[in-house]
DNA sequence: CCTACCGATCGGTAGG
DNA sequence: CCTACCGATCGGTAGG
């Protein structure tokens, strides 16, 4: 009898065992803060065995990236054929991005470190897999623009990649710096942190793209969520 | 006659070359992914000589850290006293927090990468060092929001939460994501990618802060840089 | 600031 | 999937 909980470990759940794990130790500490023994042992397997799934620690590596920007492409595309106007496209991709990071924040954690690590490796990754939906968001940005509906002084290419870096930056670290305000108030969950920050940055991306819409009462100062971004439906091209 | 350039190095000297290259090194491949030797090459010396310097690698880590953030607060109490209303305060805290890391990205990615690989260690240096300008941006928000001038809608822990880990991120992964644009248009320089980025930053911090200041003309779109935020003279309090 | 050296751990292989 | 083992490199020390 095998000493793990269930009665016998197929190849693939073993391969699938030292996904997970390595996802979560690289994504804690690092690739070059891991070694190879100890995500055997979290696996419950010796380091051999482990080179045995996985030719290389680099090998492992990649394959944990690869894993990651797969379910990202599982995950889009999906949900973006069910969105037919361009502002359900541009909501589609904003709240799926977040939610996909929000749901493992180790996905960010390990790209973050991949870009710092190895940028000029990432870039070409960045281009294959982020490519088809920047460009669906820097076109709606363009056609806002001309229609008015988008502010003019946003710059499609730079706005991207703040929003992109602020997804990944912030569900990297939402629990070293989300325990920065001034006063420390209530203790909250952790999950109550994730939502409160999440609530927020898609606050901050919709406000920092739309244009203001015209509010008649303009001088008092209401708690309406006006300014918030076009909800009317819309007609595209 | 030593084998260095200049005729002698002073232990004052070697220190700062030693905390310099630790510095880039680490940004660059982690504090793993540097090893005592291979900054020992780069500043010149043998591994033990740098161990005369600093005692242990981990001692060494803290010192790279403890220089950024004792530069940190030298740069913004100075220019902080020199603003006197609360809108120059932010305006003083923002813009300086970008400059800050956008002259040396370095830093960014090396506070990133502690806030990755040690966030508990990270959260009362964050605390002690990042405190006093998020209470002055937290209160103004608060008092701009009582005011009128800043959106209801503001979470500002979470706000200032987001601004932290934008200008990090964005300054730390500038050249990687920097390239992410659709188009490829006409190469720029790393500078000029830089300046762009700085400026798009600064624009999506302020009109995700402040209300948009009531227009004359609100259903056509102008070219102007309206909605910008208060650069009237205020009252303070 | 150096040479010489330490035990521990690294990624990886042989061979079953 | 294992035991046994490899050379290389790790952070750090002795001693000058």
């Amino acid at each position: 009898m095998p000493t793990s909980r269930s009665a016998k470990a197929s190849r693939a759940d073993v391969a699938q065992q030292i996904l997970e794990q390595a996802t979560r130790l690289f994504a804690a500490h690092g690739f070059s803060g891991v070694s190879l023994a100890d995500i055997a042992k979290s696996v419950g397997i010796r380091k051999p065995s482990l080179l045995y799934h996985f030719q290389s620690k680099d090998t492992l590596r990649r394959s944990v990236l690869e894993e990651i920007l797969a379910h990202w492409n599982e995950t889009l595309p999906q949900l973006l054929m069910a969105a037919s106007t361009g502002s359900e496209q541009f909501d589609t991709v904003l709240s799926t991005t977040v939610r996909f990071f929000a749901d493992d924040p180790d996905r960010a954690r390990l790209i973050l470190r991949e870009l710092l690590d190895r940028p000029e490796e990432m870039q070409p990754l960045i281009e294959a897999h982020v490519r088809p939906w920047v460009g669906i968001v820097a076109d709606y940005i363009r056609r806002g623009q001309e229609a008015g509906r988008v502010r003019a002084e946003v710059d499609p290419r730079a706005y991207v990649g703040h929003m992109t870096v602020l997804v990944l930056g912030s569900m990297a670290t939402y629990e070293a710096v989300g325990s920065l305000g001034p006063e420390l108030e209530v203790q909250e969950s952790s999950a109550q942190l994730l939502e409160r920050q999440t609530a927020e940055l898609l606050r901050i991306a919709k406000v920092s793209l739309f244009r203001p819409r015209p509010v008649a009462d303009s001088t008092t100062h209401s708690q309406r969520n006006q300014d918030f971004g076009p909800e009317r439906p819309e007609s595209d091209d």
